[in-house]
DNA sequence: CGACATCTTGACTACAGTCAATACTAGTGG
DNA sequence: CCACTAGTATTGACTGTAGTCAAGATGTCG
């Protein structure tokens, strides 16, 4: 709760995430116009950051933590359209309400403009809505690679992709292009992933479980994750066992 | 097949899409721009428009007829990421290969504009790249709607859902607030719409002749619909059935 | 009419869901 | 230090929804 982690960075210079946001390609005077308008917000692991339907008078960027954005049918069937990593953007300029709930699943701090001020920027920043731009079709790739997963996947093969999917995204983000066996802890609760795969957790657990089993993965705990064999766990996740990159 | 609607209008300004295209915000004299390196496409139905992976030296825009993306794996299975209508965008700025399939499912006229020029005229244009902003943002929103259909509602649920998207779609673009029964043609053959709906098709026939059987919908041959009472669809569908309109 | 696409329906199966008991872990307080 | 609790995860037994395989109906076009 105290940890030093969890508070923004002192200037954009410095952010951990300058290039690679939505301010990615803002120029020095662009980004002290930006200074003026944001501000640091910082939730604690569970904490609900926005929930669907709010009025939502800010935009921003994840800069360090995950989050999720899940959508809820009224029976209480959930269903997650989101995982937000450090750089992804949150809110839709133009759009007054939350279109889903926003929800930190660890500590979390987010790079917050207001929204306004934001909206303004953007018309007369074409840095801004460029980079906007490219985000948003990453994001409408990544959901419809998702859609895929969820409409024809089995239960395996869809733990094996969320495996695999945070896997890639780890090791882009942090030690990029390393050989030998990935590592990383799982940021997901057993839940959450039921909620990202379309699955009950009971299925997540038995496929994990499974998984563990066939040798595909290993478990430290429940959280800890060791993938000894990435072809192996892309294979299991239907997708091209080829060489297999991001674009 | 000589349908002379199969062909394109004679300038933008007599095109049907030039209000909700990405075109939506030029200036006349932007369009002028436009116009020098558009060029129109025409296909019949049931033609590939474009191959996923094969090289796309064009972006474009959905004159009129209906496409869709479609993602295949290896084996076979495969997933409707996208269904686009007239005014839709067709191809990513900045990406050389085409992501997925992109099919004709009635024959269809295409607004071509050469992807080169088409770049370098985004950025140096900033209404098309706020329209495709905006666009692209509508299409995310649309393919997390689908994330929940896919992942959390069940068959019945789901083929509610398809044909009240198709009659709120279809009673935007032409007939907008009509009282009384919605009356369309569906534009996806049955296997298509298992395609889009993570179904077979064998499900999806059923669903049709139980929703037929209860009075939810009326069928004319295999294709037209009558809607007799949309607030009893949308509560089929699993949404919210009190004023749900769109944004 | 006959051939081929598309669609419907039936019988059976299998995968994931449901309900329920139990295990593991971390935190709290006696 | 241990007992108690609460949250999270695992495993088992059984069920149900949608998938599979197959036959037959409907519709369209040459």
């Amino acid at each position: 709760m105290k940890d030093p982690k969890a508070t923004g960075p002192q200037s954009c210079e410095d952010c951990p995430i300058r290039h690679r946001a939505v301010c990615a390609r803002c120029e020095t005077d662009e980004l002290e116009k930006l200074e003026d308008i944001k501000y640091y917000r910082t939730f604690e692991a569970g904490q609900t950051v926005i929930w669907a339907g709010d009025p939502m008078d800010f935009v921003g960027s994840v800069v360090s933590g995950i989050a999720t954005l899940t959508q809820t049918m009224e029976d209480g069937r959930r269903q997650m359209v989101g995982l937000l990593l450090p750089s992804d953007f949150v809110g839709r300029p133009g759009r007054d309400g939350a279109a889903y709930d926003v929800v930190a699943t660890t500590d979390l701090v987010m790079c917050c403009f207001r929204k306004k001020p934001f909206e303004k920027m953007m018309m007369e920043t074409p840095h801004i809505a460029q980079r906007l731009l490219e985000m948003t079709l990453d994001e409408l790739d990544a959901a419809r690679e998702w859609m895929l997963i969820l409409g024809r996947k089995t239960a395996r093969e869809k733990i094996a992709s969320l495996l695999s999917i945070i896997a890639r995204r780890d090791a882009t983000l942090q030690l990029a292009g390393m050989r030998g066996p990935l590592v990383f802890d799982l940021p997901l609760t057993r839940e959450a992933m039921s909620d990202y795969l379309g699955l009950t957790l009971e299925t997540v657990s038995r496929q994990m479980s499974a998984l563990k089993r066939d040798g595909v993965i290993e478990l430290e705990g429940k959280r800890h994750v060791t993938i000894p064999d990435l072809p192996r766990l892309l294979e299991e996740a239907g997708d091209d066992a080829d060489g297999g990159m991001m674009a």
